[in-house]
DNA sequence: GTGTTTGCAAAGTGTTTGCAATTTA
DNA sequence: TAAATTGCAAACACTTTGCAAACAC
């Protein structure tokens, strides 16, 4: 089941020199990232990176990361796809986001945000709105402290 | 996996005259309320309309559902728990809440309203705050309209 | 070399489904 | 009696795991 995502991309914080130059700097920040947080930097784990961190903000699920990769010729396994989603999660370098109770999706986009799921694409998309806050929240239970607060605005197509 | 549940009750709109009497309304109230949405009320239907709307606001996972019916003596098979929390869903008598990709919760309070997720205990709770709000939300993308906003404020335990 | 990582296939969850038997209206 | 519902077991989708081979340092 391989599903459109976004194309965004990011802007350049340092200037383009050329496609070489550009991928020479991704691969780079991809082995720096993953040693940052001490893992291997592997050729898998790299070609997982450089899809997931090359080109702005991305929502995946395993199934579609390893389409990706397959599409690309990269062999990896699923079972290494799922791993280090897993791995990269753990390490803080992905979020995992709670849609549908069957299908996990990853958020490459780690700072604090909220999403808007469009259910008829089985689509997800960052809420691009820096001051969009709560507020009524109570005091949390006794002995217990907020860890996240996870916002899902559902979306259906709107009536004729 | 069996796990503690709310054990919240409802303030009965009714004065309770006994024990037959209550339960005979009980009885009642989840027969009208499975006609009322066009399913018929079998013996299992009814079983698991008491246990889920019978006191108070709860939060159920299929399992959990499936084990208090065990645990009463009646016999349901866990498909027809699967089946039953999904008719129950689709007719608007429950609702479903994403929180963990790969078990799915049902709550009994079908209205607007948010959640805590203690996610040591896997304990989903209803936030008592009905002013709750969320400001600074962006139109919905064109084409598009709200279908409903989820928010679920997860909990850790106090850092001592 | 030594410890880490990978891939495969097998196992594991949670959930749905086909179908014959049963129940309801 | 006709249509709806149930339960079982099998099938499913997604995810994790055991272990030998391959790899990184």
């Amino acid at each position: 089941m391989v599903r459109a995502h976004g194309d965004k991309h990011a802007f350049g914080h340092k200037p383009v020199e050329s496609a070489i130059d550009q991928s020479a700097t991704t691969v780079n920040a991809a082995i720096e990232r993953l040693q940052k947080v001490g893992l291997r930097p592997t050729r898998q784990r790299l070609a997982l990176a450089e899809i997931l961190f090359g080109s702005g903000e991305r929502h995946v699920t395993a199934e579609e990361l390893h389409a990706e990769e397959v599409a690309v010729r990269v062999p990896v396994s699923l079972a290494t796809v799922y791993n280090t989603l897993n791995q990269f999660t753990r390490a803080g370098l992905l979020r995992e986001v709670a849609i549908e109770s069957h299908r996990a999706y990853f958020d490459t986009n780690i700072s604090n945000h909220f999403h808007y799921y469009i259910e008829s694409e089985e689509l997800l998309l960052d809420i691009a709105a820096a001051d969009l806050t709560v507020t009524g929240l109570p005091q949390a239970p006794t002995g217990t402290q907020i860890s996240r607060i996870d916002i899902v605005v559902r979306l259906k197509p709107e009536r004729a």
